[in-house]
RNA sequence: GGUGGGUUGGCCGAGAGGCGAGGCAACGGACUGCAAAUCCGUGUACACGGGUUCAAAUCCCGUACCCACCUCCA
């Protein structure tokens, strides 16, 4: 049975879906306006692990992730640039699908964009507006609020009174009734571009940031679904607005919140604004995706990383022992995940203890005569964690070319040959010549009971 | 000020009064001409100070520190 954390409750609960057999999930993804750094794509791996977990336990997953692809920085960066808003954030859209791709993260069931759902919102907003929830400012500058003193719930999700929330710092409090009651419209300034505004009844303008996940998440998954994701910083104001605008329009909403922790860098929150990012093409220039993401999965995804380039190294050299007893053990079909395996990712995501069983059954398989059943456990367990080095899902410049490999092969065997020679008449300085000659190359050649065995170098880079 | 989460050996992490969870890394040994790979072995770590107890990482009192959110944030 699996077991989830509910932020709201605050408690590791039975996870029973509305429908069984179905998991509904929303998770937040990102405002595209700068490329992607190790922490936004945590979430998205943490959040695929989920997915693919639900999957393996024979949920039909709908997953939804959006992309908020219109707002204030968005707006300002590309102003700066000096090009369209929406080049800017198609740009940035794109980066970040080439870092989920380097990461084998899954596509979702369905990515909606913000702009594309205005009817939606402009809905939703008009709902709230008759039952008393919302209001037009009454400044005239086309804002539409959301009534936060009218709905007596507002806080259920991060347990506080609205007597004790501070105000917003930035709006001006000019429109609004109460100084926490946030946009769920922004009326059209006249220094914003044309194209960043469309027809309302409040006249021209643009989306609030919250209220598109809950138009998305209504259109794609119902007034009522299962899981709602992101991370921690979401949960206020972002969550929380968004149960409140739910709800008052009449959407059950989420059963179950998650919410991923943070990767920290010398002990800061990595930030668009604090500029201490690790941004993913460089991170890569390190390690390989597979072995960022191994990396990320085994730390648990409510635990808080402190990155660091060592750890990283450090796990890229345990999964490359994975690999290793993959590679000798041969093409083996993924079989059945081991049970304590499975009892580790039922307890809320135990990647951690389950990254454990993925080791302990690699050492069984490489003491035991016969690898094959161990391997077909493991590729089932790396499967489930999206770390399966066979995965065509994997970018190809991550793997060899067979052909390139044959190459290689035929060029190397005279050497190799050489080397083996100089071997049997024990003139090692010879041999150990040609082998320091081949790793300058960057290949690795390794003796084996079946003779040397070639692979190329992955400590460089 | 409000609301949460933390602090367990280099890293990830269980545990919720008693018999040193576990995994990774590191180190040592075996194997190897040497390596590599593999196997075997090795760590008394629980933020600090008091207290309760035969026994405390676990309970009590106090303290420190870290992190996050409070309307840009994964």
């Amino acid at each position: 049975m699996l077991r989830l954390y509910d932020t709201q409750t605050r408690e590791v609960r039975d996870f029973v879906p509305l429908v069984e057999g179905k998991a509904g999930l929303y998770v937040c993804g990102l405002t595209v306006q700068s490329e992607p750094h190790v922490g936004h794509v945590r979430s998205a791996v943490n959040f695929d692990v989920l997915q693919r977990w639900l999957r393996h336990e024979g949920y039909d997953v709908s997953f939804i992730r959006n992309t908020t692809d219109i707002d204030d920085k968005i707006l300002a960066k590309a102003e700066e640039q000096g090009r369209p808003w929406y080049n800017l954030a198609y740009d940035m859209k794109r980066e970040l699908d080439r870092a989920y791709a380097s990461l084998n993260v899954m596509p979702p069931t369905y990515e909606p964009a913000a702009t594309g759902h205005v009817p939606e919102m402009l809905e939703l907003i008009t709902r709230l507006i008759e039952a008393g929830h919302a209001y037009p400012a009454e400044d005239g500058s086309g804002d539409v609020y959301f009534d936060v003193q009218s709905w007596p719930a507002y806080g259920e999700l991060t347990h506080q009174r609205i007597d004790d929330m501070e105000a917003a710092g930035d709006a001006d409090p000019r429109g609004k009734r109460d100084p926490r009651d946030f946009a769920l419209w922004k009326g059209k300034k006249a220094s914003e571009p044309e194209t960043a505004s469309w027809p309302s009844p409040w006249g021209r303008g643009r989306p609030g940031w919250h209220i598109e996940c809950s138009a998305m998440a209504g259109k794609y998954l119902g007034s009522a679904f299962d899981i709602h994701g992101g991370g921690v910083d979401l949960r206020f104001p972002h969550h929380e607005n968004e149960v409140a605008q739910s709800r008052a329009a009449g959407q059950r909403f989420a059963s179950y919140w998650m919410h991923n922790a943070w990767i920290t860098t010398a002990g800061e929150k990595m930030s668009k604004s604090l500029g201490n990012s690790l941004l993913i093409p460089e991170v890569l220039k390190r390690v390989r995706g597979i072995e960022l993401r191994f990396y990320l999965v085994a730390a648990h995804y409510r635990s808080h990383v402190e990155f660091s380039f060592e750890a990283l190294d450090e796990a890229a050299q345990g999964f490359r022992r994975i690999e290793g007893f993959l590679e000798r053990a041969g093409e083996e079909e993924a079989g059945e995940v081991p049970q304590a395996f499975a009892d580790a990712m039922d307890d809320d995501l135990g990647t951690p203890a389950a990254v454990a069983v993925l080791f302990d059954t690699v050492r069984e398989g490489n003491r035991s005569g016969d690898p094959a059943p161990y391997a077909a456990q493991v590729r089932a367990m790396l499967d489930v964690l999206g770390l399966d080095p066979a995965d065509p899902a994997w970018p190809d410049a991550q793997k060899t070319d067979a052909g390139l490999s044959d190459v290689v092969d035929a060029l190397l065997s005279g050497l190799l040959a050489q080397r083996s020679e100089a071997r049997a008449a024990k003139d090692f300085a010879t041999a150990d010549a040609i082998r320091d000659q081949i790793a300058a190359a960057g290949i690795e050649v390794e003796d084996t009971p079946d003779g040397p065995v070639w692979s190329l170098s992955q400590k460089d880079a």
